[in-house]
DNA sequence: TGTACATCAGTGAACGCGCGTTCACTGATGTAC
DNA sequence: TGTACATCAGTGAACGCGCGTTCACTGATGTAC
């Protein structure tokens, strides 16, 4: 019982210190995640941190971690919500998703999807799942793909040869049962949102095109009817 | 006479503590640019570096100007090495030369389309000139895209309604005489280069497709002949 | 239920470090007559 | 051509600051009997 409170208050501590940080980022930018900075907010002193986490190091691991997990959660969360509309308008739905975290978060995303963090090197054991599973919800989804397609572009008809031994390991590596066209589209697509997305959140984007959300909706659903996901 | 030796002197002091900032960045990442480590590095006081630029904001900005132009020069040279080949040809080089320069200086590209630095604020009057430039090269060759395409995929066919006034504002305001269908075109590209890049550049690209260069050049390449340029 | 003991969150002082920037200065380079 | 003067690149000392991390410690919380 009393063990439970103290686990449970050192959870909470735990916790506010990574709010703490992220917040600190969005002023300070993803470099500038500072202990003693963190401790100064918390009215805390410095090396109290030491019992939570046990370096710099390991608290900007959580950081992106908990990011990739933030941002799959919220495009499950959107695919989920989509329900069973057609699949054109489930696609949509994931792929706005993914963009309104990131403008939400723009600092979590720069953290996993910017600049690395100079003197930062991420463990790739432990981040590459968690990064995996921002592309999980798309990968999905995009198994249904291979059903009840309108007549596509020819640019998404075939898989380019020259890439399709690639595909081929991936979807034996990690075990996906969707066909190797539609994993390809899944890469294409997410290239593409991401292109958009990174040149709006460093603000060359909109000199462009003016409004990045209507730029960014507007790819996409030429993309979508392209591909002929979109009836 | 002897004032232009000096004039030299200054001008090659001023450019070699760009060049070890690079170098240091390169090792740093693009936060880490340090006035007492450059003048370290160049075997001087760091107060020296005063008489070249008035602080660091100065410098940094120098550098960012430096990159954008770097940039715009190799893309504007591979243009003009594809001298009288073919648009879609000429378009391929183009792109590939963003690429190319974007992964042999990693750091500079960091630094103009990566996350801000924390602190800096860049000052836009000096910045955009040489932003837009990095967007001339393409943005010239695209003026010729109205004359003589193949037949285009729907996709390109035409600019979505939604998006014509920004894109009639931006040839007003930019002067550009390239029809708008053109313009929208040469941003749709960009993006699409550009998210395929970042995602290079920060490793998340080739666990999915194993070789960045193949998916670059597969996409713009199916892309041109998308857009029906590349006969 | 009370008591002795173990656990562990949190403290303040200290280490050695790097940073941007200012200041008063020296001494070489360049200029005007 | 030589001399007096102005310019200005570069110096070392100092300012006040922030950083990650270690250490020996205190005192509250939880555990075992």
């Amino acid at each position: 019982m009393n063990e439970t409170r103290r686990q449970k208050q050192r959870a909470a501590v735990n916790e506010e210190i990574k709010e703490v940080a992220r917040r600190l980022m969005v002023e300070q930018g993803t470099a500038g995640v500072s202990l003693r900075a963190i401790a100064r907010q918390m009215d805390m002193s410095a090396p109290a941190l030491y019992h939570y986490f046990a370096n710099r190091e390991a608290l900007i691991t959580a950081l992106i971690v908990d990011a990739f997990n933030a941002l799959a959660d919220h495009v499950e969360q959107a695919r989920e919500a989509a329900g069973s509309r057609p699949l054109g308008e489930r696609l949509m739905a994931v792929l706005l998703a993914y963009r309104q975290w990131a403008l939400a978060n723009p600092v979590d995303f720069e953290l996993i999807y910017g600049n690395p963090i100079p003197g930062y090197d991420a463990p790739q054991e432990v981040t590459a799942p968690a990064a995996a599973r921002g592309l999980a919800a798309l990968a999905e989804l995009i198994a249904e793909v291979g059903q009840g397609r309108g007549p596509a572009a020819e640019e998404y008809q075939v898989i380019p040869p020259e890439l399709e031994p690639f595909f081929q390991a991936l979807q034996k590596r990690e075990g996906y049962d969707a066909p190797l066209l539609a994993l390809y589209l899944a890469a294409v697509a997410w290239s593409r949102v991401h292109g958009i997305l990174m040149l709006e959140l460093v603000n060359q984007l909109q000199p462009l095109v003016g409004d990045g959300e209507l730029f960014y909706r507007s790819q996409v659903e030429a993309m979508l009817r392209g591909m002929g996901l979109k009836g």
